[in-house]
DNA sequence: GGCGGACACGAAAACGGTTTCGTGTTAATA
DNA sequence: TATTAACACGAAACCGTTTTCGTGTCCGCC
């Protein structure tokens, strides 16, 4: 076993001073040229490579970034991340990912965690529970303390730091119009419960669209599920009201169920109820019929941030002006829907 | 922007020494519990949190683990992540998670990078070219300096290390032996390129199956696709074959495409061809029908992979003893087959 | 010959902790 | 009273870098 070989070993080996090694290797116009050779040689050949602890400790800046996300197994956060880390990589960060599982706790502890020097900056999406007691404590404690921070997609007005969302209401909005152009009469509403900050906007949309067209909003055509534990049976029961001919989803999964709970019924999508989901995931391309989808763009969202976060680690960016990119939701067209 | 508060600041505000304050906090037995008491309770006060990488200098440990991976937005991938992530966490150790994108030259760079002092140890699948050039000096540079290595699913024989893989022989063995058990006569393969340790390993199992029951190996029955860029012209082709009576797939994706595309033929799936996919993701439920899959674990193998870096980070596993642990696949038996 | 300034390098502090060892004080013991 | 041990704490080295600030040598110049 090979031991890491450090400036002093090199420094011993060639009988110079350490600081004229490390200054070598920077190729500081303080060292002849001569030296300067003989020592970026002679470390080459030995693989030197600096300690990136050693460095950090000393810049106090750690070239990480922290990701904490409710779920990874779960298409959108997923490709938020993979946009994260690509821009990331191109920019020498490395990603450090923790996964709070929804729960308030474990974001609480990862972020106090991780805040103690591992990172220089923080990208996220509120946990549910987060999102349920709306103490954000933990973020402003963050923020206090000059690291940097980014929201997405689950964010919250209560914290002044960048955020990159997309047009949730519009989104919606723009979908449910669809399906009113279509001839769509009782048009449904699956989503969450209200305290997810999407959720919420996308129903805002929901409403406008149908309001702008004279249509009642009722709320027997709104089900709202649990974030986990979907109970099919009372999906099944929401869809024998026979007035439904539609239905937006504020997930794939959401959609999934119902699409297959509505053809177990007999019915036929996308004639008899025309279906579109929120995030174009992997499922919505292979479903049968294939689901009419709104695209969130996530790999984007992630490169957004990361961009965003890695500005304010390098200050480029003039430190206390925060802003919100939106980005553009869009309208994949397939088979649940007709024109 | 409150600034970080370190043992300097509360030594001098205590007016005690630093190592006075550091071992307080500690708890050693060499300071009064006066002493102590109100040092921690200072401490307390002003929220003071120790430095990580300064610990991680002095103890050189970082107890941060580095996880390569080919893709994260694949559910396999992703679900074996959970499981690492969740393992490690509950020890106390965060995941840094580097994607190689099937790209050899990211996986060297990335591995690099991180085994200059950013992490204890990797836990890594082979990237798609890594197999394929069979380079593996990376590895073993990283091995050789003493720094732990699992590899998971895409492992190699030439490299020393812990490996957690499934039993990819004996699992295809068995599904084809399910489909023949059904009365399929003509089953066909629908793999990638043989250089992947896992397609490899599968297509002996399916050899072994076809031969145990006298049937011949027909090399028009089985299909190499590349691994990215899927063509499906050339899987609607291969399925013209009317000998095709079942197909076993090395993965979900691959099933996708070839179930759709049969079903557009006019076929019935299972009843004209049945179909078995390896790695039961989310496709295989919502899939229509529901495809038959060979439960890989991702998230149980992830577990294992964690255990095994820890132990041998921590040094409670005699160093030079390498294990393969090999999970149990399970057949999850859904309507692209029957019985 | 003395002075000033390049030039090339080294000493040491610093980052924020941990840990070993030394030391002054007190009290118990011979 | 002198010795000793326990006690409570501080000084300093160390982890591996970077960086500031000397400093010794040599050369050119007046």
């Amino acid at each position: 076993m090979k031991q890491k070989i450090t400036l002093k070993h090199l420094a011993r080996e060639l009988e110079v001073s350490i600081s004229t090694v490390s200054k070598a290797l920077k190729n500081s116009e303080e060292i002849s040229q001569d030296t300067k050779e003989k020592i970026q040689a002679f470390a080459k050949l030995l693989n030197y490579k600096p300690n990136n602890i050693a460095i950090s400790l000393k810049n106090k800046r750690t070239k990480n970034i922290g990701v904490i996300i409710p779920d990874i197994v779960h298409h959108f956060f997923t490709t938020v991340f993979r946009g994260i880390e690509k821009y990331a990589n191109e920019k020498g960060y490395n990603v450090i990912v923790c996964v709070s599982d929804e729960s308030f706790d474990k974001e609480v502890i990862n972020m106090e965690l991780l805040a103690n020097g591992s990172i220089d900056g923080f990208i996220m999406a509120l946990s549910a529970e987060t999102q349920l007691k709306k103490d954000y404590a933990h973020l402003k404690e963050v923020t206090d303390q000059g690291i940097p921070l980014v929201l997405f997609d689950r964010v919250t007005d209560e914290i002044a730091c960048d955020k990159v969302v997309i047009n949730d209401e519009e989104a919606a909005y723009l979908a449910v119009k669809k399906l009113i152009g279509s001839g769509r009469k009782g048009i449904a509403l699956v989503t969450t419960e209200d305290f997810f900050s999407v959720s919420k906007a996308r129903k805002e949309g929901y409403r406008r669209a149908l309001k702008e067209h004279q249509m009642e909003v009722n709320e027997n055509l709104i089900l709202k599920l649990p974030y986990r534990d979907i109970d099919e049976t009372a999906i099944s029961r929401f869809f024998d009201n026979r007035e439904i001919d539609a239905a937006l989803c504020v997930n794939e999964i959401f959609a999934m169920h119902s699409m297959r709970l509505v053809q177990k019924k007999g019915l036929n999508v996308p004639h008899d109820v025309s279906f579109i989901g929120f995030t174009d995931g992997i499922l919505s391309k292979y479903a049968s019929p294939s689901l009419t989808a709104i695209a969130q763009h996530g790999e984007k969202m992630g490169e957004i941030a990361a961009r965003m976060l890695i500005e304010k680690v390098e200050g480029e960016n003039d430190g206390e002006r925060f802003v919100t990119e939106i980005v553009k939701a869009t309208l994949i067209e397939r088979e649940s829907t007709i024109n």
